[in-house]
RNA sequence: GGGCGAUUAGCUCAGUUGGUUAGAGCGCUACCUUGACAUGGUAGAGGUCACAGAUUCGAAUUCUGUAUCGCCCACCA
């Protein structure tokens, strides 16, 4: 038998079983004894994507579940893939481009630079597809699914032209976020408004035939060169009387009317409006209901354009300043006011968002977001945990348009073909040669592409093969879809959970997935989001390279529950890895005892009781695991393995067996090894969902001839004939006497290994017999010769004493007692005790206690009550031999 | 402005429908090179469960309010 190393090596274990269950497709799915599927669509990562935190995190949870319900006998698939993340791919790129040759993708034209962009994606993009099988992460590589691939094109082109064809997709001129550096419209979820310093600037705008002037106060002064109204509201004795009235705007020297909206408070600002259509959302929606015209004063790189007059060319900030010089110049500005206010800026490029009017392609989702809706009120789709329903609800339940097309070159090419002849726009799932109207061969097709959303909203049913009848059925779209649970972070609720439901509902009719597992957010120890510019970021592969992969898993496993925030300790995953390692030391121990094991467990009764208590504490284990993991609580099944391991198994368990298995009785030699190795085969299987690796390679060890891999081994659960209460009661009796036995020798710093006469008396025959039967084991944990004797009147005089419930515990050591600390201890004890006692007397004789509780409670309290009594009977005692 | 969540040991967090002597990990203290493991063992210290009320026989847990912090949403001149 080889040698073992002392530590475990994690590395070459995690090198050696991945290409083994990779090449020996045990990620593919196989039918198992449910008889039911299990799928998963992988959030699929961005092409440019490294591995962080959030994706480390993410694929434990999901690989913990697939590997669960691989054990489970579910016929389980989990689908992996990647994003084209339009914006921050075309950006990567051409930034290299730029840096290398010095030129734009206008330069190169549309396709050259697409050819560009798909060779930088055979270059880098498997990177972190590599990065993810380090994870260990079980998904089925051959299903594997890129977002631009066949299948989801067909898919998109088919959703875009039905709902094209339906009116749910149109094209309109439309104020939407302008991002000035992407030089593209995003949609309102990709804005974040963030709180910044500004101003209102309040100005004079003159009235027509009038000396009179409105002031009125705007953060945005040099958006008055595309003012084309003035409101306020109608009921506002102040300025009703000038309804319809007409107003000079100062600069733009242009007439505008003054036209009366309830939209206008009269109690903010100066109680008028200046309109600006172009520019933004109000005042779009104002000038739509006055039949305002909509000047556009931006181009699309954000500099101002023609409109502007003398301030064509400058950017907003430039404009602003001139424009308040020359208006104080004419006398016309009032005063600057300071204020914060929140400012919308691009999510991926950070710049200031314009509002700006721009022929775009809209979805009306109104009626989806309404079914999706539905489908989560009544639990088709369920959430986990269940809160996070309010923020779907909360987008969903006040829909907007979703702004889908992109100008930009990387993505899907927006399937709307416009006749060059005569004029006619419309969709098609397949490249048409002639206009369907005229007949003309002169078209084109819409520069724009579609929102990254839009394909990632259908990929529950494209990565199945849907919308193409060969590939479904090549990929068993039937069996399984709908999938199971979708795996994600809260921050993409709206992007893509929301979108996904509306979007499967509506193309299928099914839900895309019945539950949403929402984890935490991956923080730094002081609950800081992990950033570049604070330098927190943690890189899960230096953390696996570190500490291992399960090591990393078991952590992040076990910080996974119900909660929003993950805060990742380093000095945690350290703990983990001890306990890693700590597992590897009991097999250790029990490796070399493996050949004198049996292939067949002995029946219960052939069993000694702490063998059978041993089995009865795993059995409790496996129920809280399979419980824990049916819903998504990692963090109480990592808890519960991790406790029973080192409590149960490691301290009592193993410790109790050295005596046997270094002893000469055969018999109990051969069935002790039997049992730690069956235990020892629960113990990994139970724990291969959250650390395959070290339980795929303990298995090879403790697997019997002829079975297969772990990962594909039944999981254990509950048994009946193994829930034993009354063998796990008698072992917490016996702990406790040790505990306690223990505690008294450090009390006098006996040295651990010094054998002490113990004496234990105590009236509950059960206990005696029970103790007498395991007496051997007793002395050896507790350094004790022991002797267990009914309670007699007189107790042996100022001896080191205790008592537990049950019984008194004597250690006659006179002259070693330092008698006053002693006593002192005893007390402190006494104390705690009657303290309880009064507790539970006090319910006891409370009439409306007596009347209200359950029986079961009030049986509980007696109960204790009953051993509390006991206890300070005995403590007293103890005391007395001291007077 | 609206919503959601948090506040429990020095730190990071559990505590499910009210009934525990309020738990865990890390850290801390003392002792221990005991034949799996010092990435270890044994024992221990440490908490008015943010604050104030209310409901209840009984509240960390339910309700109301206050404070502090975090996140999300929102077009407020």
């Amino acid at each position: 038998m080889t040698e073992l190393a002392k530590t475990y090596n994690a590395e070459a274990v995690e090198s050696k079983w991945y290409p083994i269950w990779k090449s020996g497709n045990y990620f593919k799915p196989r039918s198992g004894k449910q008889n039911k599927s299990f799928s998963i669509i992988m959030p699929p990562p961005n092409v440019t994507g490294k591995l962080h935190m959030g994706h480390a995190l993410d694929n434990t949870c999901q690989d913990a579940l697939v590997r669960y319900k691989r054990m489970k006998g579910f016929e389980t698939l989990w689908i992996p893939g990647q994003d084209h993340a339009g914006i921050a791919t075309q950006a990567v790129v051409e930034k290299e481009l730029f840096a290398t040759t010095k030129k734009t993708r206008h330069d190169l034209g549309r396709e050259e630079f697409l050819k560009l962009v798909w060779e930088w994606k055979e270059r880098n993009g498997n990177f972190i597809l590599e990065q993810l099988e380090k994870v260990g992460v079980s998904a089925d590589w051959d299903t594997f699914c890129f977002t631009m691939d066949e299948i989801p094109n067909q898919a998109i082109r088919k959703v875009f032209t039905d709902w094209f064809n339906e009116g749910l997709i149109y094209q309109a001129d439309y104020i939407v976020n302008w991002d000035t550096v992407l030089r593209s419209a995003i949609s309102d979820a990709e804005v974040d408004h963030e709180e910044v310093k500004g101003a209102f600037y309040h100005i004079k705008y003159p009235l027509k035939d009038s000396n009179d002037f409105l002031e009125i106060a705007t953060t945005r002064p040099e958006t008055m060169l595309g003012d084309t109204g003035i409101a306020v509201n109608p009921a506002d004795d102040r300025f009703k009387h000038l309804i319809g009235k007409t107003a000079i705007v100062p600069i733009a020297n242009r007439e505008v009317p003054i036209v009366g909206d309830d939209y206008v408070s009269i109690d903010k600002g100066t109680g008028c409006l200046k309109v600006t259509p172009g520019h933004d959302f109000n005042d779009f929606e104002i000038g739509k209901r006055h039949n305002l015209p909509i000047i556009n004063i931006l181009k699309d790189d954000g500099l101002l354009n023609e409109n502007a007059l003398n301030y064509q060319g400058m950017t907003c900030a430039e404009a602003r300043q001139k424009i308040l010089v020359e208006l104080e110049e004419k006398n016309l500005f009032v005063k600057k006011e300071e204020c914060l206010h929140q400012v919308g800026h691009g999510q991926r490029s950070g710049t200031v968002v314009e509002p700006r009017v721009s022929k775009q392609w809209f979805v009306n989702i109104d009626q989806m977001a309404s079914e999706a809706v539905k489908s989560v009120e009544n639990s088709d789709m369920r959430f986990f945990p269940k809160g996070w329903e309010n923020t779907f609800f909360a987008f969903l339940r006040n829909p907007r348009p979703w702004c889908i097309s992109r100008q930009l070159w990387w993505g899907h090419r927006i399937p709307a073909f416009y006749c060059d002849g005569c004029g006619h726009i419309w969709a098609a799932e397949h490249d048409p040669e002639k206009c369907p109207k005229c007949n003309s061969a002169k078209l084109h097709q819409d520069n724009d592409v579609l929102d990254t959303w839009f394909s990632s909203g259908l990929w529950a049913q494209s990565t199945l093969g849907w919308p193409n009848e060969d590939a479904m059925k090549e990929k068993q779209f039937e069996k399984f879809f709908p999938t199971a649970t979708l795996v994600t972070g809260f921050d993409i609720i709206f992007f893509w959970v929301a979108r996904m439901m509306m979007m499967t509902l509506k193309t299928t009719g099914k839900v895309p997935f019945a539950d949403t597992y929402i984890h935490a957010i991956v923080r730094d120890k002081h609950g800081r989001k992990m950033s570049k510019s604070l330098g927190n970021g943690i890189d899960p592969l230096e953390l696996i390279k570190e500490y291992g992969a399960d090591a990393m898993r078991f952590t992040l496993a076990a910080g996974s529950g119900y909660n929003r925030n993950l805060n990742l300790d380093p000095e945690r995953i350290a703990g983990y890895r001890n306990f890693i390692n700590k597992l590897w030391n009991a097999f250790r121990f029990v490796h070399p005892f493996l050949s004198e094991s049996q292939e067949q467990m002995p029946s219960l009764d052939r069993l000694a009781p702490q063998e059978r208590w041993i089995l009865a504490e795993l059995n409790s284990i496996s129920k809280k695991m399979n419980d824990s993991l049916d819903e998504y609580r990692f963090d109480d099944a990592c808890a519960a393995i991790y406790s029973f391991v080192y409590d149960k198994f490691c301290s009592w368990f193993i410790e109790l067996s050295k005596p046997i298995l270094y002893g000469e009785n055969q018999e109990e030699k051969t069935r002790r090894a039997t049992v730690l190795r069956f235990a020892l085969r629960d113990i990994v299987k139970l724990l291969h969902p959250i650390i395959p690796f070290m339980s795929e390679e303990l298995w090879e060890n403790l697997k019997n001839e002829g079975e297969e891999l772990l990962i594909v081994q039944d999981y254990p659960e509950f048994q009946k004939e193994l829930d034993l209460p009354e063998e796990q009661a008698n072992m917490n009796a016996f702990i406790e006497i040790i505990s306690s036995i223990r505690n008294l020798r450090q009390s006098v710093n006996l040295s651990p290994k010094e054998e002490v006469p113990t004496i234990l008396f105590s009236d509950n025959e059960k206990l005696c017999q029970y103790l007498e039967l395991n007496k051997k084991s007793l002395e050896d944990l507790a350094r004790a010769q022991l002797k267990i004797e009914p309670t007699p009147k007189k107790r042996p005089q100022k001896s080191l004493s205790t008592a537990t419930e049950l019984c008194e515990i004597y250690l006659p050591l006179e002259g070693l007692i330092d008698v006053e600390e002693h006593v002192n201890k005893v007390k402190k004890s006494l104390e705690k005790a009657v303290i309880e006692h009064e507790k539970l007397a006090k319910k006891l004789t409370n009439e409306k206690f007596m009347n209200n509780a359950p029986e079961d409670v009030k049986a509980e309290v007696h109960e204790k009550n009953n051993l509390c009594l006991h206890k300070i009977n005995s403590l007293e005692t103890i005391l007395k031999g001291f007077e």
